[in-house]
DNA sequence: CAAACGTGGGT
DNA sequence: TACCCAAGTTT
């Protein structure tokens, strides 16, 4: 455990003192919105939890007004076809969050009325809902006191209290202090009070200590070296790989195929490749003989762990008979509406930029 | 438990 | 440019 040298007084001044700055100075989110006096709909308190997992509030912001004006409760999520829910989440990234949106909002359906359960339990049984998700949710939709711990608030809480622990070993320190600090009332509004301290103030590089709340509560602060938390272990190298992708025109329509249920870009429309992936390149055989021109500008994409050089191979595919791999005829007009991930939007470019013809 | 899993903005 | 990181979960 840390050296404890903060009173239960001092840690309590903690919550009133982000609290009273939060009501001057909370982001205006559309996720926030509160229908009348009451609490804000635990509809979009999930959906925007599940969005904002590892992503940033202006990437899910386009997304989370689409998503809402198409989709406004549970039960019509639950209806939608999984193609479409896949091609709405497409650029979004981390699609198993996608897959895992869609069986949450049928079993919210079919075992939970359409409502989503309150307590952190039974959330965290839920597909796509883990600790960090059961906490926030049950905290900010329901009033629950719960203990909220995101990438924000450890480096909020390891800077506080000066943590020299190293990430990931801090985190049950960082959530023990985070209970310690998180008041009995509003643990929702402090919980997302942490997080836009850390978005805004508390900030990876360059912290405004100048305008932060806490400061003169803070140890590293206090040290003057705020930058030096939280200690992290060092990260595993990241390997390039080569691959290919095929696009296969016919008129203006290209041939798309649907990717397998698990693994990269599971489920996702895409164009056919040559089998590459995080352990080895793709192996450059076509789907199928045909005269392949391969003299595009490489891409290169970098996933989370691993960086992508794609080289794009096109072929003309006569009228007649399909090619000889399961997929669809799709306008290249309208790509846009496809779902493509974003590798593929760039490879879909490329190839039409060659002037391909 | 460590690794898998996307993407784009910031520095 | 290169590297870091984000309202994490699943296996």
């Amino acid at each position: 455990m840390p050296n404890v040298q903060h009173s239960d007084q001092k840690t309590g001044d903690i919550a009133a003192l982000l609290l009273a700055h939060y009501a001057v100075h909370a982001r205006d989110l559309p996720w926030r919105k509160r229908p009348g006096q009451g609490w804000p709909d635990p509809y979009h308190v999930w959906l925007s939890e599940i969005m904002l997992q590892q992503t940033t509030v202006m990437a899910v912001m386009p997304y989370f007004a689409r998503f809402t004006d198409r989709w406004k409760n549970f039960a019509e999520l639950a209806a939608c076809d999984d193609a479409d829910l896949m091609a709405a989440w497409a650029g979004l990234g981390y699609y198993a969050r996608a897959r895992n949106l869609l069986k949450c909002a049928r079993t919210v359906v079919s075992e939970h009325g359409g409502e989503l359960p309150q307590s952190e339990d039974a959330l965290k049984k839920l597909p796509g809902i883990g600790p960090y998700t059961a906490a926030a949710i049950a905290a900010i939709a329901f009033g629950q006191r719960a203990v909220v711990v995101d990438a924000n608030i450890e480096r909020v809480v390891s800077r506080l209290f000066a943590l020299s622990t190293p990430l990931p070993q801090a985190k049950p320190e960082i959530s023990a202090l985070m209970d310690r600090i998180t008041p009995a009332d509003r643990a929702g509004d402090f919980a997302q009070a942490m997080m836009d301290l850390g978005a805004g103030i508390c900030s990876v590089k360059a912290p405004a200590c100048d305008r932060c709340p806490l400061a003169d509560g803070c140890q590293a602060r206090q040290d003057g070296n705020p930058e030096a938390y939280p200690v992290k272990q060092p990260k595993k190298a990241r390997p390039v790989r080569k691959g290919t992708a095929y696009w296969i025109r016919r008129g203006d329509k290209v041939w798309l195929v649907k990717r397998k249920d698990s693994g990269m870009l599971a489920a996702m429309r895409a164009l056919p490749d040559d089998g590459w992936n995080a352990k080895s390149d793709g192996n450059m055989c076509p789907p199928f003989p045909a005269k392949w021109e391969q003299r595009l500008p490489a891409i290169t994409h970098i996933f989370s762990h691993f960086s992508l050089e794609l080289q794009v191979a096109v072929t003309a595919w006569p009228h007649g008979p399909n090619p000889p791999l399961e997929g669809e005829w799709w306008d290249v007009n309208s790509l846009d509406k496809a779902g493509l991930p974003t590798l593929f939007i760039k490879a879909t470019k490329v190839a039409l930029a060659s002037g391909e013809r």
